[in-house]
DNA sequence: CAGTAAGTTTTGTCAATAGTGAACTTTTGA
DNA sequence: TCAAAAGTTCACTATTGACAAAACTTACTG
């Protein structure tokens, strides 16, 4: 693999351990974004990350768990295959806006034990978070895209 | 303190760690929501959480970086005293933005590298972010409240 | 149905990080 | 100017989590 380009997935998984991912899935999904052909075995990834079967067998099930990558069998072939899955962005922040709910029932709760009348404070992040929760799938539809 | 509040309290620091806070941060960050008066001195929350001077330190300081939280000193008195800052989500929320540029910025580096023509992949990415980058601040601003 | 390749699970090691407690510095009110 | 309180920094410890390596399980192919 192209030294340029080896550093580009490096980097990249910072990012996505930035943003919740663990060390290993974030360069595996960079890889995916980058590799060619788009379907890779867990061995070649393996030669190209100098990462473990046990390491990228926790990784892919992970990415696939999230919806991020799928995993297909090419008729004739023995070991798996994945790629990033088409969507795999959208998805992902589908994901983070299902998790504003935790915030808003959060402050909820939060309220309910503090009283709304002492609860300017709870109040704030429960409007904000609400009003979120509301606006980003609408925002979602609005991208021109697939799935 | 009210167990069930303290309940809460380490329950939505639990939250907050997930969003990237410090343990620590995200159980001050909690206590200030719900705290009576809303300004704490760092003493009175070392009693209430069983946290170490050096540690409430630390977690101040960062959340006043973030700007989530205002030290103020009340006249006459010695030690600062902190609050949740008004507005503190919509900037918490305008920051995760900023990092949207990031990931756009990312995927574009790695189009450069792999050719426009190969990238179908990471066009997909640059775009999804690039239309959040536009449209989350103008969201914002359709919120009705403050700074 | 064997033999082998793929994939999972487990165990042990290592590194990173948070938090305590103590030493140190700064501030402030007398 | 002094003394005490507040705040910061540092050294150490404990916990956590990721990873490699190897043992184990599953399932394909001939």
């Amino acid at each position: 693999m192209d030294p340029a380009l080896k550093r580009w997935v490096e980097e990249t998984a910072l990012l996505f351990e930035a943003a919740g991912l663990p060390r290993m899935a974030g360069r595996v999904l960079a890889f995916l974004l980058v590799a060619e052909p788009a379907e890779q075995s867990a061995k070649e990834m393996g030669e190209a990350l100098s990462a473990s079967k046990g390491a990228l067998s926790g990784a892919l099930n992970l990415l696939t768990r999230l919806q991020l990558v799928e995993r297909l069998r090419r008729p004739g072939e023995r070991a798996d295959r994945y790629a990033v899955r088409p969507g795999a962005w959208r998805r992902l922040l589908l994901e983070k806006a299902r998790t504003l709910a935790l915030y808003r029932e959060q402050a909820e709760k939060g309220l309910a034990l503090v009283g709304e009348a002492r609860g300017e404070r709870l109040r704030e992040m429960r409007d904000l978070y609400a009003f979120f929760e509301r606006e980003l799938p609408k925002l979602l539809e609005r991208f021109p895209g697939e799935a």
